[in-house]
RNA sequence: CGGGGCGUAGCUCAGCUUGGCUAGAGCGCUUGGUUUGGGACCAAGAGGUCCCGGGUUCAAAUCCCGGCGCCCCGACCA
């Protein structure tokens, strides 16, 4: 391709509404354009690249078995509604009436659809395991679109969703895909990380998101350097200490020393802190959440923080939020940000924080009021104890004695076993052996493939541009013409760019009538891998130079020879 | 959804506090000329719904009210 042929509008200045690099980039290099907020065009060099990502990804899937499918992205919402994520997923999914007065959605996943198809098609263990895949624009009225292409509301991915007669087969296409995804990644140039991760909205028991270490990343890893545990922070576990080990009612037997003392205004963990004159780690706070519209009580550390994933999961609660003060003020007697536990008649439960802990502070549920020297046992009693808490940085290994160190990352795949969740809500059944009926064994698996570009480019990328990866880079060669009136240098910048395509070489030919300078830090920008310029010197000496993006210097060549330097250079920088 | 910021030429921004003449700069664009291996120079030129609507005023980019859009932080989140 000419440049003077494509659309590849650069950028002198960072454009004022980008933040992170990958952002600022694929907007000054002319990858793509903002529509509105989360809504990206993709413009040539954008595109191609994508569609690079693409075609690895599909290459992948088959080679791992799967077999392409395209789901519409208009679905009835009546669909959602037996699965029961009508609701589940509420304002993140795009929703719209039509003429018929039919609620529809636009998918912003495929587990319902793929299932309904496949419960139609498929009714015996001799027709399975299957796995499915398509890519495909998914929707999702995020509550804030933000860094680019990153969190849109309209993005691709490569679904795909495995059907299994058991939990050992779930087992065997979960490792394919998982072994799938780690040849993309790899193969994408990218560097990665599995992770233990949690199953959010999708559901399941098990499932491993796949990390690129990014600072401009949204979630947060922890890992152990000592086990190599490796878990996204809203996963990672915090099982009970030693020192929960024995009761936790120590104080059983004594009689009570619990204190009102008033603490006017202090409503938060740290103004109480500064009225009694003690650590966070005396305070328990008392949360009052409302888990399908029934209030709980939920106790943990005052130093730490409640992990809303974990107390889903733990009270089975189809929807989770935190109450209302109003609510508060109903269920507890007292004002929000002075509730406790004593005396109070709702269902407790508390993080394993809670249990070593003696003589603590807790809210009164009485307004400008806490109590002091509060024992478990003693005071009140607590049924329930979990693992409730968000992990942190420099917490315990929950696998052996290390620490966990805290990593940013970019989520790029997702992988989940889903078990029977949707196959026996949707009635996805299928003949045994020996003729009984059972659920699917469902497993679903998720790519990103525009954060795979994103994340790509916060890797790689200097102070003057992106530098691509070969694999996915949107030409492999740029030719840089220096002299548009030299019809010595536009013959032979021709002959290579001609030769070049006849060897089956993706290259863009920047044949622009513009100073150097100005083609030099355009091919910087759009970090093309190899960089053959023309000029001067091909008069002079017969040579043109050859560079690669990531290199500072530039190798002579005679342009007889220029093709086979290339294809040897491209040999030297593929990856995977 | 809470907090903050922004909206003026294709892009980056100044002007607004304290209302006033024809609304500015740099880059980009057009034409002519000189230049040509790292964002060149000279000359001439085009380009504006100052986000939208209403109000105050002799007079509004500027002040007031309402709305829309975008960005950031938080809450939330495959």
């Amino acid at each position: 391709m000419r440049w003077s042929q494509t659309l590849i509008p650069t950028l002198k200045e960072d454009p004022s509404d980008a933040e992170i690099v990958s952002h600022k980039l694929m907007l000054r290099a002319g990858l793509i354009r903002k529509l509105s907020a989360g809504a990206y065009s993709y413009l040539p060099l954008g595109l191609r690249s994508l569609n690079k990502i693409i075609n690895i990804v599909r290459e992948e899937m088959d080679a791992a078995g799967a077999a392409e499918v395209l789901m519409p992205v208009l679905q009835p919402a009546e669909l959602w509604r037996e699965s029961g994520r009508f609701d589940g997923f509420g304002d993140l999914m795009c929703r719209f009436t039509d003429r018929a007065g039919r609620v529809n959605v636009l998918g912003p996943t495929h587990e319902e659809v793929i299932t309904s198809i496949v419960r139609d098609s498929l009714n015996s263990y001799r027709q399975l395991p299957v796995t499915l895949y398509q890519i495909q624009t998914k929707f999702r009225d995020e509550v804030r679109p933000r860094f680019g292409v990153l969190r849109s509301r309209e993005f691709q991915m490569k679904d795909a969703y495995s059907f299994d007669v058991d939990e050992a087969g779930l087992g065997h296409s979960y490792k394919a895909m998982y072994d799938a995804y780690c040849r993309i990644f790899s193969r994408c140039g990218l560097k990665y990380r599995p992770v233990e991760a949690d199953t959010g909205l999708i559901g399941g028991d098990v499932s491993h998101e796949f990390m690129v270490p990014a600072e401009s990343g949204e979630d947060i890893m922890l890992s152990c350097a000592k086990c190599g545990y490796d878990a996204n922070a809203e996963r990672a576990e915090c099982p009970p200490t030693k020192d929960a080990q024995g009761p936790c009612d120590s104080g059983l037997a004594g009689k009570s020393n619990v204190r009102e003392v008033s603490t006017p205004g202090a409503h938060t963990v740290e103004q109480v802190c500064k009225f009694l004159n003690t650590e966070p780690a005396q305070l328990i706070k008392t949360l009052i959440y409302m888990a399908d519209g029934k209030p709980v009580a939920v106790l943990v550390r005052g130093d730490r923080e409640i992990n809303q994933a974990k107390l889903q999961r733990f009270l089975k609660a189809g929807t989770l939020e935190m109450a209302s003060a109003v609510t508060i003020l109903d269920v507890t007697g007292g004002p929000l940000g002075f509730s406790g536990p004593v005396g109070l008649k709702l269902r407790m439960v508390a993080d394993w924080s809670v249990w070593p802990m003696k003589d603590f502070v807790t809210g009164a549920n009485k307004a400008d009021t806490h109590l002091v020297e509060v024992n478990l046992g003693k005071d009140f009693k607590i049924e329930e104890f979990s693992d409730l808490r968000m992990a942190k940085e420099g917490d315990r290994c929950p696998r052996c004695e290390g620490t966990l160190a805290l990593t940013h990352g970019i989520e790029v795949g997702h992988v989940f076993k889903l078990g029977t969740k949707y196959s026996s809500k949707m009635n996805a059944l299928f003949r045994t052996e020996k003729g009984e009926q059972k659920p699917m064994v469902m497993g679903c698996y998720g790519i990103g493939i525009n954060r795979i570009m994103a994340s790509a480019i916060e890797l790689y990328h200097d102070e003057h541009g992106v530098i691509w990866p070969m694999s996915i880079a949107p030409y492999q060669v740029i030719i840089v013409s220096l002299r548009q009136d030299d019809e010595q240098i536009m013959g032979a910048a021709k002959k290579i760019y001609e030769n070049l395509q006849k060897v089956g070489v993706e290259v863009l030919w920047d044949d622009r009538d513009l100073a150097p300078g100005v083609k030099f830090n355009d091919a910087d920008l759009i970090g093309i891998p190899i960089r053959v310029t023309v000029g001067n010197k091909v008069v002079k000496a017969g040579t043109v130079d050859v560079k690669p993006r990531s290199a500072k210097e530039q190798v002579p060549v005679f342009h007889a020879g220029a093709v086979e330097a290339v294809t040897e250079m491209l040999q030297k920088y593929t990856c995977g």
